[in-house]
DNA sequence: CCTCCACTGGAAGATCGGGAAG
DNA sequence: CTTCCCGATCTTCCAGTGGAGG
């Protein structure tokens, strides 16, 4: 049943993106003048998740590279590199210019430094999950260092600029800003079909079944593509010739907690044993929660660290909190 | 109204872990 | 081997917030 796995994973990058391409035109244009060799403006590319910002982003940045013959780019994910040292290492990554850096013995000045003196080709850098950055003001440095181009991606625009200081906002103002928005179902689709022709046997599939996948995954692009893998794997599994109705409500709670679990896994010790309380629980409020972690851990941390471990959990969206203060209670994400 | 106190999150400093230098 | 140094992690301290209960 399944041709081509590849086109279903969530970092693939199609050779022709069809559905997105007033944001497209928009994004090249803003990139136009660093093939006609001068500097570009920085853009800010902002929407919902599964809108296909970052899928946009490197196949525009692609193009770019066909058309100019001299151009280093990047791709930084920022929830992965989420501190100073992090970014700016993977940056210098893309200019082959790390060997003798070494996350102990070189200071995140020297970095800084030997961005500065960069002086090769333009240097296209995307920034994804910007809004996940620790330390915002590396976004100023970066801004004021020669030769790079910067694409900004971050989920809600307003969110983004409240974090700023008023300085490096009134700087990020002059990024051009590109919107995207939750796909239309009939959009969803088409980038559903464009998947199909490549990665599935002909026919296994019908519009009705699609239009239900489209429906669940209520203009997230990602789900969307998530479920149609999981279903297929499913359906593959039971011997199926097509895919059917049950293979897809399967698929649709799957390829959620699919996703949720690989984040738990990520967790350590102390913030599993804390993510398992608050999953036993409708709803726990700290003091309890603080005193239930004691009891099952050896050697626990502090209150104060426990705090910064439910707000690291609440960012990957496996926990809620509700009310502030004293009323303050931790929910398990469905 | 006022006081108490559980809770939050910023700031500053201590500690950990591990590569480099001696 | 030891010593030095760094970022990351963790603790300590604390000002601020707002609900509970006189």
């Amino acid at each position: 049943m399944i041709r081509d796995a590849r086109v279903f994973q969530t970092d693939f990058v199609p050779n022709d993106v069809v559905h997105r391409d007033t944001e497209i035109n928009h994004l090249s244009s803003v990139l136009q003048p660093i093939a006609d060799g001068d500097p570009g403006t920085p853009a800010f590319l902002h929407g919902p998740s599964g809108t296909g910002k970052t899928c946009i982003a490197q196949y525009t940045v692609e193009k770019l590279r066909e058309q100019v013959i001299s151009l280093n780019t990047q791709y930084v994910n920022c929830w992965e590199n989420h501190s100073r040292f992090k970014v700016l290492y993977r940056i210098l990554e893309g200019l082959d210019n790390t060997f003798d850096i070494h996350r102990q013995s070189t200071p995140t000045d020297v970095l800084i430094d030997r961005l500065h003196e960069y002086d090769g080709p333009r240097y296209v850098i995307i920034l994804d999950e910007a809004d996940q950055l620790t330390d915002k003001e590396l976004l100023y440095e970066l801004l004021r260092t020669q030769n790079l181009e910067l694409i900004f991606i971050a989920n809600e625009e307003i969110k983004f600029f409240a974090e700023l200081n008023d300085r490096l906002a009134s700087r990020m103002q002059t990024c051009a800003r590109i919107k995207f928005d939750s796909y239309s179902d009939e959009k969803l689709i088409a980038i559903l079909r464009d998947r199909i022709d490549w990665g599935l046997e002909p026919g296994v599939i019908s519009e009705e079944q699609l239009n239900e996948i489209a429906d669940q995954a209520a203009g997230d692009a990602r789900v969307a593509i998530g479920t149609l893998r999981v279903a297929a794997r499913i359906a593959d599994g039971s011997g199926a010739s097509e895919i059917k109705p049950e293979h897809i409500q399967s698929a649709v709670s799957e390829a959620k907690t699919e996703i949720q679990q690989k984040t738990v896994e990520k967790l350590t010790d102390d913030q599993r044993v804390l993510y398992e309380i608050i999953t036993e629980h409708n709803a726990i409020c700290p003091g309890d929660l603080y005193e239930a972690y004691t009891d099952r851990v050896e050697d626990a941390r502090t209150k104060r660290m426990v705090r910064n471990y439910l707000q690291k959990m609440e960012h990957y969206n496996l926990i809620k909190s509700r009310g502030e203060n004293r009323g303050r209670e931790y929910i398990a994400v469905p």
